[in-house]
RNA sequence: GGGUCGGUGCCCGAGUGGUUAAUGGGGGCGGACUGUAAAUCCGCUGGCUCUGCCUACGUUGGUUCAAAUCCAACCCGGCCCA
């Protein structure tokens, strides 16, 4: 099993997960497995994938799912991580993204492409945080903060680091893992799912836990998924993500150029492989990386193409018009300059973007480079069908 | 609450009345090279259907032909004191 935590309550029969699995079978009575995402994103990416994978295995051991929507959390923003005061979301910011991670995460989608079982009774339980925190008054608020020290909170890295270099902390931020925390409680979690990072705030739970007279949880903590840059972990807002729902080839042509260094680390968290059975040249390795990831989203045959297609694109050759994502022009007026079309088709951030990037040479038209930003298109009908290229990444078929 | 220092573009950080969309670095994006990677080199890096026009140096006003730069008030932060 992944990283026991924490390690030191190892002798603590209480504690050990191996125990826990096996008293739970014998009794049958499954276990309550807390999983807490913050919808302060709205898509689900393969960093997300290693934590609900590990859900979605509990809970086909017969194990219960309690996924908490930090519908109120997220308003705070969970300090982690972070080195500066998150930008508190709008109620209705939240809502949005809460409803699109639950369609992401299978609700409403046939089984056979659902990430979690929503299906089967009792596997599965769905709660926002809102529920219990945003009625709290302030007897019991202060009776939570009670529980903890300023000395506990500043040694948590991410404060500490915060406060030593002179960066402002608000008090409202230490609340974050005691809600957290809370949840633990409110959910009488047996096991609660996290990343690494998470230490802190699941240790947080079981403190509190201990004090409502629950038996503390135990943290099983997974390791975080670094993302397309190497270096740092996979997350939204540091556009190094690969979305779960993205089409193949994207997903292909992302992973296949990930860093050597991480290419293991992918392996080990993403797919089955064996990293002994793996080719030792690093280009294949990452190709079979990339190729089972992919895989393991869209099926082999999908995996299959998106891998002829991107070698293709890798030497330079125009691939099918079918094989590519479609993009739509329907935002397009009507004489249309090329830069003008790069920002309306959505590939381009904005229009002086766009004329950079086509000065840079960055823009092709069914393999034809276009480095003139005013070039006009008259109608869709002639664009209609052709591939847009953007950089080495970037492709759609526009339609 | 008092004292003090400070708030500049994605981030850090120069600039203290006039070619300033604002030096430099990081990051990002594009190009060359390569294994599509790394390293290296080159270019770009506010917005706008752009020969031009807008908007920018915490906010709002003021002084001036002219302000990120001077003045005032306010807002926000660090540190020290209470």
């Amino acid at each position: 099993m992944a990283d026991l935590f924490p390690s030191g309550d190892g002798e603590d029969p209480d504690n050990d997960l191996a125990l826990r699995l096996e008293i739970s079978s014998k009794q049958k009575s499954p276990l309550r497995i807390k999983l807490g995402i913050d919808p302060t994103g709205s898509e689900i990416h393969l960093g997300h994938s290693i934590l609900f994978r590990r859900l979605r295995a509990f809970q086909d051991a017969g194990h219960t799912a309690v996924l908490i929507i930090g519908d109120f959390t997220a308003r705070i923003g969970d300090p982690t991580g972070k080195s500066s005061t998150r930008v508190q979301l709008t109620e209705e910011e939240v809502k949005l993204n809460a409803k699109t991670y639950l369609h992401q995460l299978g609700k409403g989608q046939p089984q056979e492409k659902a990430i979690l079982d929503f299906a089967t009774p009792g596997r599965l339980e769905i709660r926002r945080n809102s529920e219990w925190l945003a009625g709290l008054g302030l007897n019991e608020v202060i009776d939570l903060l009670s529980t903890s020290t300023v000395g506990q909170m500043l040694a948590k890295e991410d404060f500490s680091k915060r406060y030593s270099s002179g960066v402002p902390i608000s008090i409202h931020e230490f609340l974050y893992p005691l809600m957290q925390g809370y949840d633990s409680v409110m959910v009488q979690s047996d096991i609660e799912l996290g990343g690494t990072d998470q230490k802190f705030n699941v240790a947080m739970g079981r403190d509190l836990q201990r004090y409502f007279n629950q038996r503390p949880q135990f943290g099983l903590l997974l390791p975080i998924l670094v993302g397309l840059d190497g270096v740092q972990k996979m997350s939204k807002s540091l556009e190094n993500t690969v979305g779960l729902y993205e089409d193949p080839l994207s997903m292909y042509s992302k992973l296949e150029k990930v860093s050597d260094e991480a290419v293991n680390s992918y392996l080990t968290l993403l797919t089955e492989v064996d990293l002994n059975e793996a080719p030792p040249n690093p280009r294949e390795r990452q190709k079979l990386m990339a190729f089972e990831v992919t895989a393991s989203r869209h099926g082999y045959d999908a995996a299959n193409e998106a891998q002829r297609n991107a070698e293709k694109l890798v030497a330079g050759k125009t691939v099918l018009a079918s094989d590519v994502p479609e993009i739509s022009m329907t935002e397009v007026k009507f004489p249309a300059k090329a830069f003008y079309l790069l920002k309306a088709i959505g590939l381009s951030s904005s229009s002086s973007e766009a004329r950079r990037q086509i000065q840079g040479g960055a823009f092709r038209l069914d393999g034809k480079k276009i480095t003139e930003p005013n070039m006009e298109f008259l109608s869709a009908l002639e664009l209609t069908g052709k591939i847009v290229q953007l950089g080495k990444k970037t492709f759609r078929r526009l339609i």
